[in-house]
DNA sequence: CTCGTTGTTCCGTGTCACGGAACAACTTTT
DNA sequence: AAAAGTTGTTCCGTGACACGGAACAACGAG
């Protein structure tokens, strides 16, 4: 019952969108009354809303979700340095950390001519073709470089590296430079350049800037970032 | 059960801080087994997360509540337009919307030297005594601004107008000017000028910047503010 | 009007949520 | 160190209520 409600709340995981009480019974594998009274239940607790035949998340949850306590801490500190990467650069900035083989971002502000972009605040997307993605893995041990390695690359543009000995050089290069770099492998047309942050010795999150391929310039972008983070990581405690 | 777990997680609501199994039978008034083992589920699920004896709200809420279809459009088309505010300031920029008799918070962002506000996004406070709160009760229409009147007025502060007749009157002010002003009455030291975001003819958002009364210089902030609502309104395909 | 699709209601069956009670693991007190 | 609280966990018999097949109602398209 409860796991059954979660199983409806995680199928609009991916977009969010609108659906059907049928859309919903054919993603999520419940019978028809068994979904029907169980949307009921979450409209009434305000979980999810109604409108018309369309369901779609509820306020409530974004309530509960602004609080998860590491999420909410960590972007609150982070915020400033964000927000001096942004007026530096003027284009759009991410901070994201590692869950799983993934990296979730917990926030990400732009001004009104940003590229399209596949990163969502509160999204997933492969540690290896995002730039926040490879400072954090090049900072998170051999073992986990070696795990997702030994999986196939998963590519979000025609130019995601998928080849692993590529990645692996890449890699290395971030732990010398402690900058990685993404160019097109999340957008096409859309360039990277991130940095780790340390709390305590180990890479906690990691932030960047993306810029569009015409604007992109890495000596103006590079020393950028890398203030930022080095700035965030030292108000953590951290230090490298 | 549903509606039991719900008890549960929205217990952490206020401030979201870790409980404990015998704290969380307290604020919810469940049984002790019934707690234990849905909080068991729930960390199963990710929507709660424990560590040692504590309990914290789960990072898959995090995730989910950041895809709320309203509240995610809103916040990612006004981004832009808090950051101009915020350029233009470097005070702290608050985007909110009114959910019943109070308002909720979608964005705040701030710079380093950012005083100490009682606003948390996805947190929601009295209508009446912040500025986001007041712009958008003013153009609520007339019944809601009863409503208001009709219960006893919330203070957060020792400054924090609690006499109908002045509220009635700052309303009416703001109705005329588009502009809502708040002096310490959210939080000792800190003013707020805000203004309304329309669509499709109605007061959707307001948006804010608080500023410490040190630095506080209306003349200067009411521009911006007012730039950067109608900007957005504008946007929302509104107009007043 | 007819027919496919989608949403809602009914209801008998069987499951599993419920919570009192007893137990176990800690923490504080004397 | 023993005792007396406090908090977390397990057991288990009872009974409520979740479950889903089936039948019905409300659409929307042709």
């Amino acid at each position: 019952m409860l796991q059954k409600s979660a199983l409806i709340l995680e199928s609009f995981l991916p977009g969010g969108g609108p659906f059907r009480l049928s859309e919903l019974v054919e993603r999520t594998g419940l019978a028809k009354p068994t979904a029907h009274r169980l949307t009921a239940d979450l409209v009434r607790l305000g979980w999810l809303e109604r409108s018309g035949p369309y369901y779609r998340l509820g306020a409530k949850l974004f309530e509960l979700g602004s609080l998860v306590p590491g999420r909410r801490d960590l972007r609150e500190t982070a915020l400033p340095f964000l927000q001096d990467l942004f007026e530096a650069t003027h284009e759009t900035v991410h901070l994201g950390v590692r869950e799983g083989l993934e990296v979730v971002y917990l926030e990400r502000i732009h001004g009104h001519d940003s590229p399209w972009l596949p990163s969502r605040i509160g999204g997933s997307l492969p540690l290896t073709c995002t730039g926040v993605g490879k400072a954090l893995l090049a900072f998170s041990g051999a073992e986990l470089t070696e795990e997702v390695l030994s999986h196939p690359l998963p590519s979000l543009t025609p130019y995601s590296i998928t080849d692993p000995e590529q990645l692996r050089t890449a890699l290395e290069k971030t732990q010398v430079s402690g900058l990685a770099y993404e160019e097109r492998e999340a957008a096409e047309d859309v360039s990277c350049i991130a940095a780790p942050v340390f709390a305590g010795g180990t890479a906690v999150a990691a932030l960047s800037v993306a810029v569009p391929r015409a604007r992109y310039r890495p000596a103006q972008l590079a020393p950028a970032v890398r203030t930022a983070a080095l700035g965030l990581s030292r108000l953590l405690r951290g230090g490298v």
